[in-house]
DNA sequence: ATGTTAATAT
DNA sequence: GATATTAACA
């Protein structure tokens, strides 16, 4: 017997999940808890069912994830129109989804695999939420499977046992109900921190199954781990882009008294590139008058906000960053020299590593007098400036490059017109003076925007002069992922 | 049997 | 929409 004589027999339960067999499931340890069980495949059907027969049931058992209607849509809808106390369950148990529930108005949230202890007390929440409640009323409960026909199903727990496809529930897959599937593998930031760690030892071509042998992480498989590797490895391919290509090189150096100005320099691309297209910087700018920013600028910038915030998203983050450590030890592994921090050694760093590097020369861990700096996206020119006001840099260099595939939104920038005052690159990205800002800019964003050339195209050396005093230029953008999206939240229309 | 990639589920 | 799982294929 599942429950006590003085058990509140015959509530009745409506379960709401797509997968048949936690329906399944549910039903029968319901039942073992005496209780009225009706089980329904499908949202809409079950939003229907409990809208037509009010009054038939008592409470609401519902799934989450569910393809035809979101479960927190069920409990909205039902908190709406019926006074029914529901009770919210997933597999996913992140805080965040159980406080959208709680929020949402469910009195309940049950983590799969659902015990039959957990089961045992939900009448209370009838009785707390009516005050009262009786339990003996004669109706009778049915079953409503996705074929819409209705099945006149006892409260004992047999008979119930084909149906979908045949699903044999054996007595022995009740007592698993606890293992209700088995639990997904949640990659805490912990656990990928092994992950890393082993893919660190045995190299970024290594199998899954020598990782899963490092991490020696019980009840990981052999799949969870080739599923974490291939997101793993797409995410650097999208971090490091085409890191075989060849790119151009601009520098900033800055002017005699380190006050005010100087010049940024590209060079054509150190590695000789095995693939056909290249990549050059190119420098965007706009300025001042962002209220008055064009159309296709707007667009353009929205597109890009939608971009970083999808390439840095929390998770992602977490990647980028170890991946980030990664490039800064193989940067200043080699030494201090000049040589090796030129040009040619350079790796290409997302925003979010130059971060880091910026963090580790605070720290006065990375060499000073050459010091390069590299981002994906922008360049913070005001770090720049303050190292060489400071005197600390002589020669800094920036490493522009761009990451591939692009979204088109940067290559906006070289078709639109940049804000009231455009200024625009001539033709090539290889010629742009920014001495053509006038003094009426007070702020500047360096964007690298994608321009494919020829190999033979391959820019030719340009002095880029910043005019005296940085034609008025007093701020510049940081790159970082949050700022530069607080910062398009300022000047992107709601 | 194992690794990779693509589709599917949550 | 992101992630984990599963299926399919090499």
């Amino acid at each position: 017997m599942a429950v006590s004589e003085d058990f509140p027999v015959g509530l009745r339960v409506m379960v709401v999940d797509d997968d048949p067999v936690c329906l399944l499931i549910l039903q029968r340890m319901l039942h073992q808890c005496r209780y009225r069980v009706t089980t329904c495949s499908c949202a809409t059907q079950a939003y229907t069912m409990l809208r037509e027969r009010q009054d038939t049931f008592d409470l609401v058992i519902s799934d989450v994830y569910m393809p035809d209607m979101d479960g927190f849509r069920l409990l909205e809808l039902i908190g709406l129109e019926l006074d029914l106390p529901v009770i919210m369950m997933s597999a996913n148990g992140e805080t965040s989804l159980v406080m959208k529930g709680i929020t949402h108005g469910a009195c309940d949230y049950l983590l799969k695999p659902v015990r039959i202890e957990e089961l045992r007390n939900i009448w209370q929440h009838v009785v707390r939420k009516k005050g009262t409640f009786d339990f003996n009323r004669d109706n009778c409960s049915i079953d409503w499977d996705s074929n819409k026909t209705l099945v006149e199903v006892q409260s004992e727990d047999h008979g119930s046992r084909k149906r979908k496809g045949n699903i044999e529930l054996s007595d022995a897959m009740i007592e698993d109900a606890n293992s209700l599937k088995k639990a997904r593998v949640v990659w805490s930031s912990e656990l990928h921190k092994k992950f890393v760690n082993a893919v660190n030892q045995l190299g970024i071509d290594t199998v899954p199954k020598s990782i899963m042998e490092i991490m020696r992480i019980q009840g990981l498989t052999r799949e969870n781990v080739a599923s974490h590797l291939q997101k793993y490895r797409l995410g650097l391919k999208r971090l490091c882009g085409i890191r075989v290509e060849r790119l151009p090189v601009a520098s900033f150096q800055a002017s005699e008294n380190g006050q005010c100005g100087g010049k940024m320099q590209i060079q054509s691309g150190g590695s000789v590139s095995a693939s056909g297209s290249n990549v050059s910087s190119n420098v965007g700018v706009f300025g001042r008058s962002l209220n008055q920013l064009d159309r296709g600028t707007l667009a353009a910038l929205a597109q890009l906000q939608a971009t970083q915030q999808r390439q840095f998203g929390v998770n992602e983050a977490q990647q980028l960053g170890d991946s980030g450590k990664l490039c800064l030890e193989h940067l200043f592994a080699g030494g201090t020299s000049q040589e090796e921090t030129s040009s040619s050694g350079l790796q290409r760093m997302s925003s979010l590593e130059l971060d880091l590097l910026m963090q580790q020369v605070h720290q006065g861990m990375a060499p000073r007098q050459q010091q390069v700096l590299a981002s994906g996206d922008l360049v913070d020119l005001s770090i720049v400036k303050s190292e060489v006001e400071a005197g600390g840099c002589e020669n800094m260099a920036m490493q522009s490059h761009q990451r591939d595939p692009m979204p088109n939104s940067l290559q906006h920038f070289t078709e639109q017109p940049l804000g009231s005052h455009p200024v625009e690159p001539e033709g090539d990205v290889s010629a742009f003076d920014l001495s053509r800002l006038d003094g009426s800019f007070d702020e500047a964003i360096l964007l690298p925007s994608p321009c494919r050339l020829a190999d033979s195209d391959c820019p030719e050396p340009g002095i880029f002069t910043f005019p005296d005093p940085c034609a008025g230029i007093s701020s510049f953008i940081h790159p970082s992922p949050h700022d530069f999206s607080s910062f398009l939240d300022e000047i992107l229309p709601p």
